[in-house]
DNA sequence: TAGATCCTTGGAGTGCGCTCCAGGCAAGCG
DNA sequence: CGCTTGCCTGGAGCGCACTCCAAGGATCTA
């Protein structure tokens, strides 16, 4: 059995700002610069991920330009989240490798998968408790502001 | 008038793991390991902060040794908080800035503070996006391991 | 066919946030 | 007294995640 996993974010129910992914549909091929488009990240940057092992294999036209799938993108919009929970690169190479060595690393994936939402988590838990220290000064700081005002009256 | 601002870290209601800040009562003046113990940075990196103009003046022994102060404490406490936003040290030196400068100030800092908490929301709200993205795929692999585990039985 | 634009590569460079080093001073102890 | 420990300084070095460069090939528009 071969179950293939494709981050179909069609179905993502993504809270938060709208940028998502507006692939012209039917396209199943993108050049560097429509993947930096659509992606924000840069060509240089693109290029990079793929060096360091970040990426699947990705096609080439027959002149040798890469050519992106629909797949890829999905790929990489996964990778943008990993990297907003602050994961170091390495940690998503490591990942990117399990994938592509095959299903029998079903096991390690799930495992990494749950301790980054762990992490993430915490992190959430962390910027809560940052939230409250700057409630408690930003109260502080119109408290002061309105002393300053009456001050003047 | 001058209101001073202390971020009493006595009365912080942080959520979170209990790592909070376990100073010896009573006492006023720590060395720079002391800090360092207390707060998690390395004596280098308190040093660094100092030249890098993110903390107030600090006191001196009398042969030139470094005593940092509770209040000391309470400011690294609020740059370690704003640290975990990601905030970049350039701002929080501009912040620091800030209070040097005094109360006509705090405006400014009033502003610079509620921008920092719309970042934090906004950062809490990717986090959740991602969270949502790896529970997709955790139940993804969840499920996977169970179809090859029934393969197997 | 000319010129502009986009793509290719390996390798070098950048900015940030530390992190460490060398060389030296000062205090405590047997 | 010598030894250890802790602290001081300016400046160099490091790891990460890009970011860019030079030189050359491919593709598009007029």
């Amino acid at each position: 059995m071969t179950v293939t996993e494709t981050t179909d974010t069609r179905t993502d129910t993504c809270a938060g700002p709208p940028q998502g992914d507006r692939r012209p549909d039917g396209k199943d091929k993108y050049t560097i610069s429509e993947v930096a488009a659509l992606t924000g990240l840069t060509a240089h940057t693109l290029r990079w991920y793929e060096r360091i092992g970040l990426m699947p294999h990705i096609d080439r036209s027959h002149t040798g330009q890469r050519r992106y799938t629909n797949r890829d993108l999905d790929w990489l919009a996964l990778v943008g989240k990993l990297r907003l929970t602050g994961m170091p690169v390495a940690d998503m190479v490591r990942y990117a490798e399990l994938v592509r060595a095959g299903d029998h690393t079903y096991a390690e994936r799930f495992e990494l998968l749950k301790a980054t939402r762990e992490d993430v988590l915490s992190r959430i838990a962390e910027l809560q408790g940052t939230l409250a220290v700057l409630d408690r000064k930003i109260s502080f700081y119109a408290d002061a502001g309105r002393a300053l005002a009456s001050e003047r009256a």
